[in-house]
DNA sequence: TCTGGGGTCCTAGGACCC
DNA sequence: TCTGGGGTCCTAGGACCC
């Protein structure tokens, strides 16, 4: 069997540890720029308030609720993310961190057990971190995924769902809450009559093959209890780095959209360097406001001569790329650098005639090894220091309470 | 006025090759 | 008038996830 590990409502959640008193009113997160809500505890979610609903359209229904409503706080999120996921592993088994609240674990001991295992991880993960989290069971990651959900609405959070009861479990779960199955598919299934997990997991696969596609063939077999997607438990770099911001307010100047990509490089460039890697292409791309009628769009990828994790050679042709694609006389509303064609540092095999490579490497050591002591403001690119009128907006950030000593709350 | 950011994987289609 | 059949590699874009 294998469990997923979920914690509930995340990022509400974190807010919650640090403001006790706000443990029985609702609580909403939103999004960078403060755009849209990503998160919310469970009270909201019940009253119908949509994940991904932009906030001045919600704004004053949260109000009359009573809602504690917060800007994203992803250093707090991460660090109690990390703490949540140490706890999980310290049961000893396999672990898989699949995303920033949920991880699959792969039970060795005997089945009579892992309801025990799943309480003992909800407690001790709850007494360690403040995190609440529920734990499901079942044959594969799917089915895992699909009691985990269940679990949610578990008096004790815990729910198996074993082999002989997964077609009347199944035939309770609409299609579209099947992990891999989205709105697009799910659309196209209903049309077919397909409506619960049940129905798609009785569909003839070369059906599937022929009107789906091979992600979802995978998704019915792991539905019948066949292991169709691997496990992934040494998570392996990053294949592309994106790092891009919308502006608070719109850019007009190319000056204004050069110092934004020099900063978007420098934090692709840092996560690049953080997982021991150099990128092949750089892309850059721009965007007018989205919803708007003269919506630009354009992104330029140039291929890099070498691999590299040298900043200066990823700067210059991100800014070329830029000028490239600048139009003038138009208001932008988002910028942002893409890092493809990520390979390890040892995959290189070295070029006769790039003789500053080393030096490069060497630089792109020290100024990471710099920065990650000192913080990444003390190192930084000419281009990129000065006043950033674009910053993101967050109007509501609560405090970096685990990772910043000036944001540690006081203890009476 | 105000609509996120960061990923993964797959597919279709073009360019090119023999 | 007749106008192959396979490959590979690359890229853009779609669908999905959290």
């Amino acid at each position: 069997m294998i469990g997923l590990v979920d914690c509930n409502s995340f990022y509400a959640a974190c807010e919650r540890i640090f403001r006790p008193d706000l443990q029985r009113v609702p609580v909403a997160v939103l999004s960078n720029n403060d755009g849209c809500i990503v998160a919310m505890s469970s009270e909201l979610k019940a009253l119908g308030i949509k994940r991904g609903a932009p906030y001045f359209k919600v704004r004053d229904r949260l109000a009359q609720l009573g809602t504690a409503v917060f800007s994203s706080n992803y250093t707090l999120y991460q660090d109690l993310s990390d703490r949540v996921m140490d706890v999980i592993g310290s049961f000893g088994d396999p672990i898989e961190v699949y995303s920033i609240d949920e991880a699959f674990i792969f039970p060795t001991g005997p089945e009579g057990r892992l309801r025990a295992l799943g309480s003992a991880i909800r407690s001790e993960v709850s007494r360690l971190t403040g995190v609440p989290v529920s734990v499901g069971f079942g044959r594969t990651k799917t089915l895992a995924k699909l009691a985990g959900k269940i679990a949610k609405h578990e008096p004790d959070g815990v729910f198996l769902l074993d082999a002989g009861h997964e077609q009347e479990v199944l035939r309770q779960v609409n299609v579209v809450d099947v992990w891999g199955v989205g709105t697009r598919k799910a659309r196209y299934l209903y049309a077919k009559g397909i409506r619960s997990a049940y129905d798609l997991s009785r569909c003839e696969d070369h059906w599937i093959r022929k009107h789906l596609t091979l992600v979802t063939l995978k998704t019915v077999w792991e539905l019948r209890g066949i292991d169709a997607i691997e496990r992934d438990l040494s998570p392996l770099p990053r294949k592309g780095i994106l790092s891009s911001l919308g502006f608070s307010q719109g850019v007009e100047d190319l000056e204004t959209l050069r110092q934004a990509v020099v900063i978007y490089a420098q934090t692709a460039v840092t996560k690049l360097q953080e997982q021991r890697s150099e990128t092949q292409s750089v892309t850059v791309f721009v965007q007018t406001h989205r919803y708007k009628d003269d919506f630009y769009s354009n992104s330029l990828t140039l291929r890099l001569p070498m691999p590299t994790a040298y900043l200066p050679d990823i700067i210059g042709p991100a800014l070329k790329g830029l000028q490239c694609i600048f139009i003038e006389g138009l208001t932008y509303a988002k910028a942002g650098v893409y890092l493809s064609g990520i390979d390890g540092l040892d995959r290189y095999q070295g070029d006769l005639f790039d003789e500053g490579r080393d030096k490069k490497r060497k630089m792109a050591q020290a100024v990471h090894e710099v920065q990650s002591r000192y913080g990444k403001r003390i190192l930084t690119c000419r281009a990129a220091a000065s006043e950033e009128p674009w910053t993101m907006k967050r109007q509501m950030l609560s405090g970096c309470c685990t990772t910043r000593w000036e944001d540690l709350p006081p203890v009476r």
